[in-house]
DNA sequence: AATTGACTCAACCGCTCGCTG
DNA sequence: ACAGCGAGCGGTTGAGTCAAT
């Protein structure tokens, strides 16, 4: 039996969303709440997948999004994290509040990639890319990383405490490098933000107070006080974040 | 001014996970 | 134990933007 699309494909739109749709969906959402995702295009009046109201509301709309580039110490907050998690960007993104691991993934992927690549790092492995210059030979070099791969158990490779105390698999071979001797270092200053975001409820926040006063009270909650001397109303509010 | 190539990031797709009956 | 379903995740795409030529 195959599997249910998650919504009829001919009757839904794609493609960037408009202001009008975002208007819809901040609104049903600040009224409901961010649940049943495959049912908000419908009581929202969306033509749009419900799996797209949920990337939208997670990605944009989200009121405790943080806008703009990463600073330094989130960067390398993420490069720390990647380390030890990998490619798990909604975890990295759980300890990084206000980002979304949609934008920490694309961030990764433009700006943090290269610049290890810079730093002679391997985004992948975190260890330090071998420069041909620094073996004689091709020889040489094999020899040299075979020498330097770890040991593979012989049962249960996957057992992340399987390493044993031989040097080949020891944390402190690259403890000269104070990238990755801070990277391997649990750094009790990381702070373990692993908690949910909780959405405010409308009766706690938006109480009486009309659409144009929650779409103000949501710019303001992301910083955007530089609009404070604009009149505000929902559709140009839209407009500004849409020429974002 | 026009073209081109690199870059960015919002959005989509397909898959997995976890819950429920 | 199993199937069905919704939600979430990670990889990928492509439109828009901008700098270089």
């Amino acid at each position: 039996m195959g599997r249910q699309p998650c919504c009829d494909k001919l009757e839904v739109k794609k493609g960037p969303w408009t202001a009008e749709e975002d208007k819809k969906l901040i609104s049903f959402i600040l009224s409901n709440g961010p649940c049943c995702w495959r049912a908000v295009p419908k009581l929202a009046g969306l033509r749009r997948c419900g799996k797209s109201c949920r990337l939208r509301w997670t990605n944009y709309l989200r009121p405790d999004l943080k806008r703009g580039l990463l600073n330094e110490a989130e960067e390398q907050l993420v490069i720390d994290l990647h380390a030890s998690l990998g490619n798990r960007w909604s975890k990295i993104a759980a300890r990084l509040p206000g980002r979304t691991d949609n934008e920490i993934k694309n961030h990764w992927n433009t700006h943090i990639k290269k610049k290890l690549l810079n730093m002679g790092i391997d985004p992948v492995t975190h260890q330090p890319l071998r420069k041909e210059t620094e073996t004689s030979s091709a020889t040489d070099y094999l020899a040299d990383f075979v020498k330097h791969l770890p040991k593979v158990p012989e049962t249960n490779g996957s057992d992340e405490n399987s390493c044993s105390s031989d040097e080949r698999c020891d944390s402190n071979l690259f403890k000269n490098d104070p990238l990755i001797s801070s990277l391997l270092g649990d750094d009790p200053d990381i702070p373990q933000v692993d908690v949910p975001w909780e959405f405010p409820s409308g009766e706690q926040i938006f109480d009486s107070v009309s659409w144009d006063d929650n779409i103000s009270s949501l710019l303001d909650f992301q910083g955007f006080d530089c609009f404070s001397d604009v009149e505000m109303n929902s559709s140009n509010v839209l407009e500004l974040r849409h020429e974002q």
